[in-house]
DNA sequence: GATTCCCGAACGAACGTTCGAACGAGGGCC
DNA sequence: GGCCCTCGTTCGAACGTTCGTTCGGGAATC
């Protein structure tokens, strides 16, 4: 999971390395358009004029970085794949696969997510490609259930882009050290989208189809939790009271 | 609906609005940091200094944007919960009315979905607390319908939250003159959140407890209108082929 | 001695915002 | 009517700052 990328041998490939992942930090936590190549300076310790010896411009930096997270996400779904052929199972390793990515890699994902519309001209479309493939392996797991008779009529276009909703709206609210990690995320996430929220209709007191695990507590916790995120000033990394 | 606003009296205030709606689409467009306010002053005709007669500046703009989008949003649902008391209908009205403002003004909540972390200081705090008594009232209705022993075990922050990810991310994928309106959009959401996609296990054949309207065409079609707003250069606003 | 790495200084452009002067409509006063 | 003064509105020009990027020249490495 983590020697899936080739670690760098040489010394500049470690410092193209570190630019790439304190551009992402710097990215995430101030957007690409207000995030300046000083402000990437200032993190990597690298002068102003010595990051141009490594990257050839700050488009072309968002572009790597959107371009590696995507690659990676992409391989190791398709390798997650191999050999599985229940439709069912191929969509929760899906749902898991990218949940994974997303929790281990929280600013890659946020300005792949995130500034999805800030490249321009000639590394857009190379992006889009790689992001149409993605979608389209998704929507045709989507069909695939569809066919097998397992999955209502929903439109798949839509169906699939909402389960992405779901999925990439998270960098919204997610704290790794109060939220659910990727597992039980991955688990929620599973269960709305192919089961709905509502219990069968008929059966309404016996539930428990579902593991419905550790959810005695819909306390007041959520709650001031939720009110916490939603308020948080900028500063607040982590540290929660 | 259209009558909720009350209608600008004064020039002036015809001009505010003029340079408010523009804002939502330079802003939508470009984003908050990548626009100028030399594009609104290009934008809305007025110069560049006669813009600051109306707006006080960059900042106070967009708060103005968010505010009057979230306390519609908010105003409107509430207006229609009242009255209502199925617990599972009042989940079914906030789907409903989230999606209905959000087709209807789809720069404004682009602006308000994208940019939530724009604002600094003294306006930061205000914009998270009406979106803070909005995201609580959709916890509550979703607490609600499980104490009525309707809705499964899940943990309540993700389940909402998860909802608002299908909702909120639409604005990254939507063409208003090839994708479904608001009604459809919003019965193949609910019946995601409320149903999965999922048939149900015992009986796999005979489905059909849902609507299933117009949905037979899961052909080509949808995966090259997918196709195409994945790659869609930021040019083709529509005329779509 | 060539190549790779790195930086201080500067470039021109664009940014948000301010300033001072002009304009036009309106009202009271002669 | 003619006059002045006010007030809301508008703008061109400029302020100081920051932006992405470049350039020329040094150090380090082979």
């Amino acid at each position: 999971m983590s020697a899936a990328r080739p670690l760098p041998q040489r010394k500049s490939d470690q410092k193209l390395q570190l630019i790439l992942e304190r551009a992402a930090g710097v990215f995430a936590r101030k957007g690409f358009e207000g995030a300046s190549m000083r402000d990437l300076s200032r993190s990597t310790g690298i002068s102003l004029s010595g990051l141009y010896h490594y990257v050839s411009s700050k488009q072309q930096l968002l572009h790597r970085i959107q371009m590696d997270a995507f690659s990676q996400i992409l391989e190791q779904l398709e390798s997650r794949l191999a050999g599985v052929t229940d439709p069912e199972e191929r969509i929760r390793i899906l749902i898991r696969n990218h949940l994974d990515y997303f929790l281990t890699h929280p600013l890659e994902m946020k300005v792949f997510t995130h500034e999805a519309d800030a490249l321009v001209a000639p590394y857009r479309g190379e992006v889009a490609g790689i992001k149409r493939r993605y979608y389209e392996l998704a929507l045709k797991l989507f069909r695939d259930l569809q066919r097998a008779g397992r999955a209502r009529a929903l439109a798949p276009r839509v169906a699939v882009l909402a389960l992405f909703g779901m999925m990439n709206w998270i960098y919204t609210w997610h704290h790794p050290d109060s939220d659910p990690q990727a597992r039980e995320l991955a688990e929620v996430i599973t269960a709305l989208f192919l089961r709905g929220a509502l219990t069968a209709p008929g059966r309404s007191g016996a539930l428990a189809p579902e593991p419905a695990h550790k959810n005695g507590r819909s306390s007041g916790r959520d709650h001031a939790r939720l009110a916490r995120d939603i308020t948080h000033e900028r500063k607040h990394v982590h540290g929660h009271a």
